[in-house]
RNA sequence: GGGGGUAUAGCUCAGUUGGAUAGAGCAACGGCCUUCUAAGCCGUAGGUCGAGGGUUCGAAUCCUUCUGCCCCCGCCA
């Protein structure tokens, strides 16, 4: 629609080009908006204004010109010219109406689209370390990484999903001390007790399956406990399964999954790292100070250079990150996206800078990265700040477990990544209209419902038929429903490039807001049958958009509520 | 001190990538259920877009300075 618009303009200046109104060399890119207020028509062009100067007339004036030019089209009403020159352009009914056609032809592939082409690219989020149940900000992450990849998928890319974790650092370490500690009853706060310890109720619970000999199998790996609680090296292995299967299985009531688990240990023990060194000293970036190894970040844009082995020998985690990078590359991602918390912003320029160092041809700015800010949760207008089990922190799972799978994910995708959540647990709880995740939803089951209730009074929809009554679709109410329906694809095209999820959210209130005036104000099961036909075909428009957003969120979509 | 983010209605937040009179929801107030689900709808009220300067036909949006809040600045990840 929109693009068949611009063409008409683009040929209006190409006329005025042919007649010599328009200076020959004048150059330009048609940008058509969608309008905010109605009065405005239904997409609006600036194009004038940009034009005018060059072209050495007033830009109303350069206005009528290509309004004048514009070759005749069925698709469009009137024109008019507004404002300081704003061509307005008013869409004939039957072009709004033919949305709903198209709609219930393509049913779930409505707003899909093949921009990626095919290409390969990789989102890694979550990666949380096995050491403890996923936090709300891990369910941040989960859900806009998750709803990332369906997006990038329904835009054409072959998307890999992906969760990196250490099993192998120091924090691993510290927590086998912490469960050994449990198993040999030494409890936080004891003398005993591991400095930094985790401290846990999930750790005395580890503790005891331990040593119950418990067998674990998680996503990637099955271990066996030894029971002997001497053997840190026993209790290591089993507390990091222990933990992943609990990982594992907030990730599965939170609906999702995961295409590759990347292990940081896996990175020693294929040469990676190694090699990443060598690469890196050949290339002359590296140098010894303080008994350490540096990397000569400084010359790739990083505020100071950083150690890559430590004075122990060790490798510090910057250095698995850049192997790992580089395997993500040598992958064949030419996209890789990493969602993570913000406070690990850090590691973005000195990534990039250890990748630039490698010398491979790897893009300056890759990867990408989509960084979320904090979420704090709210509950009777007081912050909330631990679980009992986590101690410290409030669980995915406690939130999962309080207000649902649907509303978790809905509440923490629906803001820009960039800004700080408040998550209200009265209101994700709330089952009235101050809830969007219902109000959504409900959209979807009233569409649902009236499919019942026309059955019930013995009614037949006829979709082919009422694909030629469309013309019956003249209530204000519905044109504001058509043109928002009309806008779905753009929207999910816009999310999926801009990394930007909220935006389908914002999307889908509004056009369930839209549906649930039009539906309060007009009756659908009207004896008229045209005009039934005609509204159950919009409802069903709607319903189907409704389900195809959700899904992109994750979101169940229910027929009844 | 340095870096990043952010600041929009009393509260939680949008704002189509620079467009026309800045929008929702909640909270407040007033209406609508013998009619397809009231988990809904309609109306009223609410603003110096943190502050100053700049860029241009046009700025909440871009640049700059300042202020507040958040995060980071480890040979932890």
């Amino acid at each position: 629609m929109k693009e068949d618009i611009a063409g008409l303009i683009d040929s209006a200046l190409t006329r005025l080009q042919a007649t010599g109104q328009l200076s020959e060399d004048a150059q330009w890119s048609v940008s058509l908006d969608r309008t905010r207020d109605k009065a405005h028509g239904d997409l609006a062009s600036n194009i004038a204004l940009t034009l005018a100067k060059g072209a050495g007339l007033k830009p109303r004036e350069l206005a009528q010109l290509i309004c004048d030019a514009l070759p005749a089209s069925s698709l469009l009403d009137r024109t008019e010219i507004a404002g300081p020159g704003f061509i307005n352009f008013f869409l004939t009914a039957a072009s709004n109406q033919a949305i709903v056609a198209t709609i219930l032809d393509q049913g779930a592939a409505f707003g899909r689209n093949h921009s990626g082409q095919g290409r390969k690219v990789q989102v890694e989020f979550v990666s949380a370390n096995p050491t403890g149940p996923l936090h709300v900000g891990h369910g941040r992450g989960a859900a806009v990484g998750d709803s990332l990849c369906r997006l990038l998928q329904a835009t054409g890319w072959e998307v890999s999903s992906e969760f990196y974790y250490n099993d192998a650092g120091a924090q691993i370490n510290n927590l086998a001390l912490s469960v050994q500690a449990r198993c040999l009853g030494v409890q936080p706060g004891d003398a005993a007790w591991p400095e930094d310890g985790y401290r846990g109720e999930y750790i005395a619970e580890l503790a005891e399956a331990f040593l119950r000999k418990e067998t674990i199998e998680a996503q990637d790996r099955v271990v066996a406990s030894s029971g002997d609680a001497n053997n840190l090296e026993d209790v290591r292995a089993f507390a990091v399964a222990y933990l992943r299967r609990e990982q594992d299985l907030d990730l599965k009531a939170f609906d999702v999954d995961f295409d590759v688990y990347f292990l940081e240990s896996a990175l020693y023990e294929s040469g990676a790292v190694e090699h990443t060194v060598q690469r890196l000293n050949a290339n002359g970036h590296c140098y010894e100070k303080d008994g350490a190894m540096w990397l000569r970040t400084t010359d790739f844009g990083d505020d100071k250079d950083r150690v890559m082995r430590k004075r122990d020998g060790g490798y510090t985690y910057f250095l698995p990150d850049v192997a790992y990078h580089l395997n993500k590359w040598e992958r064949g991602f030419e996209r890789v996206i990493n969602e993570q918390g913000a406070d690990h912003h850090s590691t973005v320029t000195r990534v990039r800078a250890g990748l630039q160092a490698l010398e491979q041809g790897i893009p300056k700015g890759w990867p990408d990265y989509v960084l979320h800010q904090m979420v704090t949760v709210m509950r009777d207008g007081q912050e909330v700040k631990l679980s009992k089990r986590a101690g410290s922190y409030v669980t995915l799972r406690d939130l999962i477990d309080e207000v649902g799978c649907d509303a978790t994910r809905y509440f923490l995708v629906a803001r820009a990544p960039n800004s700080q959540l408040t998550f209200d647990i009265d209101l994700a709880l709330s089952q009235s209209n101050d809830n969007p995740v219902y109000y959504i939803q409900y959209a979807h089951a009233r569409a649902c419902s009236v499919m019942r209730k026309l059955d019930e009074h013995g009614w037949q929809w006829h979709p082919e038929e009422a694909l030629t009554q469309l013309d019956r679709l003249e209530q204000e109410h519905e044109t504001a429903l058509l043109r928002r329906l009309d806008r779905y694809p753009e929207v999910v095209a816009n999310a999926a490039s801009a990394s930007e999820p909220h935006t389908l959210a914002n999307y889908l209130r509004d056009l369930a807001s839209d549906f649930h005036t039009w539906y309060n104000g007009h009756k659908m099961l009207v004896d008229d049958p045209a005009l039934r036909n005609a509204r159950v075909a919009l409802s069903q428009a709607v319903r189907q958009v409704v389900a195809n957003g959700l899904d992109l969120l994750g979101v169940s979509a229910p027929t009844e509520m």
